[in-house]
Parts: C-alpha cells; structure tokens; sequence
DNA sequence: GGCATTTTTGCAACCGGTTGCAAAAGCGTC
DNA sequence: GACGCTTTTGCAACCGGTTGCAAAAATGCC
C-alpha cells in the first residue's frame, strides 16, 4: 500500500542507501542523485516512515504529555502552549489523560511501549514520585507546575508556591483589612499545602491581623462555592486568597448570591489568571503564573535531558505576579488605608 | 540500554519467536514456555516495543487528534472524551494543534509519516476539504463537529445545526418576543452558516416577528462583547440566539455593563452546554450538544473504518436539546405569553 | 595523463519485532 | 513400542528504515 524507499531508489535508479541519505541532512549525496531521488520521491508521492527509522535512530520524536487535569479551563491554555511548542521543535506530543483512575504504572509501560524520547508531566496535583516513576524508567522527565524541592530527583518547572503564598497575604494586608483567610483547594495538593504555608508565613508579621484556613474539596467551581456558603454562614472574612480561579469564581458566586457586594463587602483574590479572569464579567484579581516562560522552560529541559540524560535533576521557577482587576478595592499608594476594627 | 526480546529470549532460553508468541494473544505456546518467558520478562522489566512491532503487523494504535480549537473551553471537555474514550479502547492520541496557520498539508504528512491508524478532526471551522486530504491520502479519518453532507466524501459526526437553529428559534418565539436576531460566530464557518439557516427558516413561520442577524469576529468572549456593545447602540432586539456559549457570555457582560437586566430586558439562549454554562453564576439557557454520544460515535467510527477502509462515507447525527436556565424568561407552558407590540 | 586525496556509493548487517513453514515434540490408540 | 494426528517450536525471511565499511568515482595537483 504505502510507498517505501525500495520504490523510490527502484525508480530513480539508485541503492536504498541513497534515498535514505537524501532525507537525512548531513548526509554525504552528490547533488545529482539527490535531485534523482527527489524526483522520484515526488512523483511517488514518499515520505519516510518515522517509525520505522525510530528503530535505528534511538529517537522517535514522540514527547509524553500526561496531565490529570481535564477540567481546568487554564488546562486548555497550557495544551495550546504545550502542542505548539512541540512542533515547533519538531516533537509530536502523545496526550496521556490520567483523570480516571488508570494505575500509573500502566501509564509508564504505555510511554514505554512507545519509546517516547522524553516525559512531561503536566500537573500541580500529582505527587513528585509519580514524575520519579518515569526517571527510573530510564525515561528524561519533567514536572511542570511540579513542586519545588531542595533535593529534587527530577526536573520540575512552575513557580514558587510558597512565594505566591505570601503575595497574596502581602495583596490582602495592604487593603487594610483585619480578618482575613486561605480557602485552598484540596489539602492534598501540594500547590495548595506551600501557598498556606507562604500566606501563613507572611500573615506571621500582621498578628494584629486575624487568619484563618479552610479548603474546598476540589479545584472546581461547586466545591468554591460550596466552600464559600458554609463560610458565609460561619461569618466570613474581610478577605480571601483563593488558591484557583476557578474556585475564586465558585466563591464570587456564592458571595453575590448571598445579597453581598464584591469588593465592598469581601474581597477575593484568585491564581492563574486564566483567560476567563479577565473577561469584564469576572474582572477577578489574580496572581498569574508566567504560562508562556514555564512551558518553554519545560520543553527546553526535557530536550536537554533527552540530550543529556545525566544532567543533574534541576529546578526552575518563575515569578508570578499581581493581576489587579476588581475583586479588591483598588490600592491606593499614597495612602494603604487601614480599615478600622470594630468596636 | 532497553531489554529487548533476544534478552529474554536467552535469559528464558527460547527463541525469539517463542516470546513474540507469548506477547502476542491467540498465538500457540505451551503453558511451560510460556510460563518460562514470563519469568524472565519480569525479571529484566520487559516490555515490547509497540513501534517496532507495528513495522510488521501494520498497526500502530496511533490515532491523530487534530483540531483548531484550543480557546473554546468547550475543547477541554472534548479533549477529556476524546483522550479517555481512545485510551479505554486501547488507542493513543497523537494531538495535532492547528491553531497557528501552520500548513494543513504538514499535519497531514506528519501524521502519515507516523502511520496513525487513523485519524480524528475535531473541529466545527475547518472546512471539509481538510478531513478529506486524509482520505485521499488512504487515512482512514472522521470528521467529528463537521458538516452534514447529503453526499460526503468523509464520515462527519456532529449535529443537525440547521434543526438547531430552528430549536433556538422557536424557543425564542416561545418567549413571545416580536423582535429577536441571530448573532453567530464568524460568517465563514459552517456551523454558523448552518444555525443561521435554521434560525431564519424557522422565523419564516412567523411574519409578524422581526428578524436580524449578525455575526461576531470570532467564537470568542471579546467578540462577542463588542458585537453585543454595537448592536446595543444600534437598537437592539428582545431575544438573541449566540451561536456559542462563550460568545454569549460575552454578550451578557455587555448587556449588563449597560445596566440592562437579563432576562428581563433581553433574553439570551445560547449554543454548547458547556460547563461554565452551568455555573450559577453565568447560569445560561442554551443548546446542549451530547458530547459523550458523539466522540463515541466519532471513535466507533474511525475503529470500524481501520477495520474496513472502503466503509462508505456516512453521516451520524445527534439530537441536542434546550437546556432551561436563567437567561430566558421561564416558559409558562399553560399559557405562552406574548408581548404586547409596541404601539 | 598519472597519482594521491577526497567524496560518493552500494553492500550487508542491524534495529526489534512478526510470521509462514517445516521439523520436533507431545499425545492417544492399538 | 509403533503409528497417526495435533500442538509446539525454531529457522529464516521480512517490515522500512540506518550506517560502518570498502570499493568506485570524482577531484586536485603536478
């Protein structure tokens, strides 16, 4: 059916060794025969079996992108940059979708079977000894959105959690208010565990300034909502840190359908600044993670390691910063005010 | 570096043949040898290669997955169905993103040059030129949110978008408004030119109703808003059909910023179901597609055609349905009301 | 033109599997 | 134990490429 390098050398008259150096650059062909083969690959309409060359070559171009999660909207955005930085560097990302409850392992041995060159895992809630799982394999990875370590056994990408933490507490200080709360997303996610930690960490410096944590069950918009209602009845505070948009815009729901007023009566500050945080009808205050720079990062280390498979495992972030919209009062410089504490 | 056959082989001290049969189900091997090679493939951590075994067997369980749309969460969903359903039956998911004006004629040699086994477009703006390159390359293809055809060249999965429009339609006649508009993504894509149809074929019953269509820039929130800000200062109309949910999230922020009151002042029904849609803070009327229905269909299909090539082209279309929310007036069954005209 | 040197070319082996075929082994029966 | 039949096994060729090596062709120089 489909047209070989046999057909192609038969017709242009030359060895099959002849064709398969005129598709590879750097190759020694004389000009003539390469015009031959290209000829005759032409009007037979060849293109070299990338797979079947794979078995030689050691390197398939196929990168594993395993994510879990599917419904994220920024999860969308990040598959966008990730594809395309992909093939724009000639590599062909095989999706791997691990939200149900497929046993990893099964996972790996498929990536395997697939002689991937390289992993990236793509997620803030798988726990580091998944990504560790690949590295053992023998397989280059990196976990993108991963969490800082100091003895990291693997490359990880993302930003500073803890550091987040703490801007967001440093955003709700400086409105002056004097109650003021974490609500994460589940307490198992370790991007949910270091930003309390850095927003509790910063809170330690305000203790004139109430604090308090609770966590949604998931990083979704029923579980902020959900979250915010029982908050709302328990008497909420004057501000919170949400520890994802999507659960930031859950909560706004909850906050306006209970009759009250975002920013004046609460104050929300989101993270990731998806695009949706943007659009005038959410107009979220957000933290938003340098999307763009992580990815590349990502994609440029795990060709690195493809490269250099011994390469010591390495730790990237990024800083993020404050996306000010309108789900807090607007900051005046001049002046931070102070909220006066009740009577 | 990885364990190949002829490892085990030795190890299992059985020819090659004899482990290739033991990985291969249906194959004949005695339980003894069997037992013997599975031992020793434990015990090296072997697993075959799929890509090289797919050099002979002429399959690759590669499937591409080829879209456009990597800005309408809609996708994400997509993408979780597409992803899960491939995985479930054994397939791989190689994603092409077509979102950058990359030159469809690479996707298609790239995936070729990949040997997918087959090929899913998943997009309702590609014209269905694209799907049928595939095709005329002797890729087996389906053409998932595609266009009904009466004589398609290429399997097209999707819905009745002119029933649709018509679905919208009468929903909005239902309301009793006497001026309402159809306002679609951009002119050039099929489902916008199909929904229009059917928008204006059903108001054809109703003379006595006012018509309008316009179309956004793009399937966009931002295109949407500045088409809702225009058409609000042209005069706007009672009820609106959006030809996509984010397009009509768009339109609700300005029909708000305008201090009008939705469903009171103008009614909104809207095209997709998507998640957010269902948000209680959006909580849009609109037109649910069955997504699960049709990316089964979609891998049903595809499957069925790797296992016969000259399967005819066939059109499977699925039923979609109003999903009430807040957007539009509630549907007072008993008794229809209908607005006064305006003197 | 002759010679040494460089470039180009084809042969053949290999990558990691599968599979048709014939020989070998196993089995049941007399 | 011999016989016929079925099952299991290994050999060898093949899938569609790549690549080291030595022979062949081209090139440069005198």
């Amino acid at each position: 059916m489909a047209v070989t390098m046999k057909d192609v050398a038969l017709r242009a008259g030359v060895s099959r060794s002849a064709v398969s150096r005129t598709f590879t650059k750097g190759a020694s062909v004389s000009a003539k025969t390469r015009a031959k083969v290209e000829k005759a690959a032409a009007e037979l309409g060849y293109s070299p079996n990338a797979l079947a060359s794979s078995l030689t070559t050691g390197r398939t171009k196929l990168i594993g992108l395993v994510s879990n999660n599917f419904h994220n909207p920024l999860f969308l955005e990040i598959f966008d940059l990730f594809t395309r930085g992909l093939q724009d560097r000639g590599l062909r990302p095989l999706l791997v979708n691990l939200s149900d409850e497929t046993d990893p392992a099964n996972s790996i041995r498929m990536l395997r079977q697939y002689s991937v060159d390289g992993v990236i895992v793509a997620s803030s809630t798988l726990p580091p000894s998944f990504a560790e799982a690949f590295r053992s394999a023998g397989i280059p990875v990196v976990h993108s959105f991963g969490r800082y370590s100091t003895s990291p056994h693997v490359h990880v990408v993302g930003i500073d959690n803890v550091a987040c933490g703490r801007m967001a507490a440093e955003a709700l200080v400086a409105r002056g208010y004097h109650r003021v709360a974490f609500m994460g997303g589940p307490e198992s996610a370790t991007s949910t565990q270091d930003r309390a930690r850095g927003f509790l960490e910063a809170m330690r410096e305000h203790p004139d300034i109430d604090v308090s944590i609770s966590y949604a069950a998931a990083y979704s918009f029923d579980a902020g909502r959900a979250e915010m209602q029982r908050l709302l009845k328990a008497g909420p505070a004057q501000g919170y840190f949400c520890g994802d948009d999507v659960l930031s815009i859950g909560a706004l729901s909850a906050i306006r359908d209970a009759g009250l007023n975002v920013p004046r009566d609460i104050g929300i500050i989101g993270f990731n600044d998806m695009e949706m945080a943007g659009w005038e009808y959410i107009n979220l205050t957000t933290i938003r993670q340098p999307l763009p720079e992580i990815i590349d990062a990502s994609i440029e280390l795990v060709i690195a390691t493809i490269e250099h498979p011994d390469r010591h495992p390495e730790t990237r972030l990024f800083p993020c910063r404050v996306i000010e919209r309108g789900t807090l009062p607007p900051l005046d410089r001049a002046n931070t005010p102070r909220l006066a504490k009740p009577a």
